[in-house]
DNA sequence: TAGAAAACATGACAATTATCATGTATTTTG
DNA sequence: CAAAATACATGATAATTGTCATGTTTTCTA
């Protein structure tokens, strides 16, 4: 018989510091580690898919996940990034849509269940954690619009420089240096909006003029600066 | 001496049975009405600008506003309208940031000012205000993220088709159905992401092959179905 | 209301980006 | 480990879209 895959308790959980749980007491601690449920997916699964309807959120204990949804030409949109300590699917739960982007692993990841029914009780019980869960809705709203501009009047090379820092922050760097986020070219062509092959051609380029290096699908990025004067980013 | 000018209370704002304030209760109602101020924008005029600090939050009493946000390059990119019993400022509010986007009406409007102070007090004592908050952000999040999907992946055209549906479902058509805002092409360009001449082009496209008719600046839809055809939008 | 300014319109052309074809490298799997 | 599948790479070409120039129409304002 094969034993449950279980994630420590919320209290002692590290992802937790950072996530939108982070300011509850240990009695809510407590009642939120005994309704989670736990559950472990392979590299390549899908947590939830856009269309269905959401009956909980998803809180990431350790991974890293892509939301991604179709176009009308069946192409794939990456419209987000999860890992450790962030939340997911609150925004069909809490607007009472459907999902609008499925939820995808990278890698395998472990990740907590929390039902509907406990994630309104703390936000019906408890109004500073409603206004932490209002300040999250509110920053990705931020984040998202200023895609939209980008995407809008930035051309793919800008952005695609961009999404490279953005994937450095996200992210960080493995030992060696390289961004440490397992994605392929087509997988990068679905951020920035473009074809694969546009992203492969200035990839190329950009390591010719040293801004980056290639070691097989991962990147090194030699030259932040340039990075940034690339994309028009001036903060 | 100036008669300062007044809205109506909220009790009896006919904006306010759309708007996120709809469900509080006559004590409620009053409380707020005590405490909002009154403002009157003429056509042009900007009510508030991207990277300041937001310290209340706007409800559109009657009007038509463009909230826009400056580009990389310079360039305006149009990324929400709102109009009647719509609210403008609660993202940055919320989020602590700064305003991400500027407020400028397209038409003569009046709004009323809600401090902080007021918008937090509801929230914190009323759950189900929260609630209601909360799912107007995440229908935000829902629709811009829509928006980045097109942006990345539909043609100018078929987003310009898309825009042109949008606009009449947002604001309706006047008496000779024409689409009921006063837009300029480079207002239309902002919102679709492309060259004020690229709308000029397809508008002047459309009219020929009979989609739309053109009178001055003013747009009529002559075939709904086509521009559904055009923007790939099957729902 | 006349003159100025802004918005609209169209053509010519250039730049960007997508698509198609083809070949190589890398990974997966029986 | 060999074969197959997938991902990566690059060239040629076409399609899309932006830019510049120029002229007309509409709107604003002194």
């Amino acid at each position: 018989m094969k034993k449950p895959f279980v994630i420590d308790k919320c209290a002692n959980c590290t992802a937790r510091v950072d996530s939108v749980f982070s300011d509850l007491n240990g009695e809510q601690l407590e009642e939120l580690s005994k309704e989670k449920g736990c559950n472990y997916y392979k590299k390549g699964q899908t947590i939830f898919f856009e269309g269905n309807k959401s009956h909980g959120i998803y809180c990431v204990h350790h991974g890293k996940i892509k939301m991604h949804k179709l176009g009308s030409g069946g192409k794939e949109q990456i419209v987000r990034f999860a890992k450790d300590g962030d939340v997911l699917g609150y925004r069909a739960l809490l607007s009472g849509e459907a999902f609008s982007a499925s939820a995808t692993v990278l890698e395998d990841t472990s990740v907590c269940y929390i039902p509907k029914e406990t994630l309104l009780g703390f936000i019906q019980k408890d109004p500073s954690f409603s206004l932490k869960v209002l300040e999250l809705t509110c920053k990705e709203i931020g984040k998202t619009t200023e895609m939209v501009t980008n995407l809008a009047q930035k051309p793919v090379r800008e952005r695609l420089a961009e999404v490279l820092l953005m994937l450095k922050e996200t992210f960080g760097l493995t030992a060696d240096n390289e961004i440490d986020v397992p994605l392929s070219r087509e997988d990068l062509a679905n951020i920035v909006g473009t074809a694969t092959e546009s992203v492969i051609r200035l990839l190329s380029e950009m390591k010719k003029e040293g801004t980056i290096s290639l070691s097989g699908k991962k990147i090194v990025i030699n030259d932040v600066q340039e990075l940034m004067r690339i994309s028009q980013l001036y903060e």
